[in-house]
DNA sequence: TTATATAAGACTTATCAGGTCTGAATAGGG
DNA sequence: CCCTATTCAGACCTGATAAGTCTTATATAA
């Protein structure tokens, strides 16, 4: 029951697109290859890939032989590219709106709604996060994001 | 389908909560008072306020001219308090624990699991302000919010 | 021409958010 | 003392959806 949570698709997209990155300019990776280094079911992913695809994010060479391969750069790629390619729009309170702004509902006729900057604040702190993070962010930085500094398992 | 969204339930509570911080210190308000003044289903925000009595934000009179009022000051409860009181730990990853620590589940098998950095600095970042913020902050603050961090504890 | 891939999309299933309903117990006013 | 306004406890409902599977096609290297 944990809140505010992103849904498995995202982390699977992520882990998945993450995975190509370290293969940038090499073969393409089959599904079976990235599903069981990374412990995703095999038919899931493949779903969660085309999504990918769709929104331009991989290229698929099909055929023996064939897998994935990153469509772009993986320093053109953000965590906010990928998460709103499946999940949509992030908003942490149905009055927020996907860049921050107030979105027309409820919260309109409550003046006195006094949270909802909250979660506008909230919400641009992540998403500034998310923006300003590529795949080849984490790829090189490998855990030494600014602030977070210790442990996180170098391997 | 909204990512990242908290659940209906903690919007309610904040926003009875934080209707009871107007009224800090008058006669108890009813459940329906604050069900009809903020839009709220009345049977399912006496439910959410039995949970807030419970964590011991609240206080009840029962009977004829009973009602809630806030069990302790407004300017003591803040917005995580009242988060996990409803929802529990907030995680906005599976492999990211409640105070932003690696807990133990798939991502220690993946030592190049490069992105748990990334998730446990997005949790910190609201966390710090869902922490730093309380019900008397947004209840005088009205909508003005200024990087928040200021006075965590007031009177 | 076959073994190895991706492509597309219909289907399944268990959980749960978001509520409702019932029937208490409690307290003030007349 | 009874009536009415209120909270309290918990069982119950219900539609949506997250997470995943199954099936059948299509493409291509060797």
């Amino acid at each position: 029951m944990p809140a505010m949570q992103v849904s498995r698709k995202v982390d699977y997209a992520l882990r998945a697109m993450i995975y190509l990155s370290f293969q940038e300019g090499g073969q393409p990776c089959s599904v079976g290859q990235i599903a069981s280094d990374e412990g995703i079911p095999k038919k899931f992913l493949e779903k969660i890939i085309q999504d990918l695809i769709h929104h331009g994010f991989v290229h698929s060479t099909r055929g023996a032989q064939g897998g994935y391969t990153l469509a772009r750069n993986a320093g053109t790629i953000t965590f906010k590219d990928v998460i709103e390619a499946i999940e949509g729009p992030v908003s942490l309170n149905v009055c927020v709106g996907e860049s921050g702004e107030r979105s027309d509902n409820i919260c309109t006729l409550y003046p006195r709604c006094a949270m909802l900057s909250v979660w506008q604040e909230a919400q641009n702190r992540v998403m500034d996060l998310f923006a300003s993070t590529t795949l080849a962010d984490v790829r090189t930085r490998h855990g030494a994001l600014p602030r977070v500094a210790d442990d996180v398992v170098a391997g």
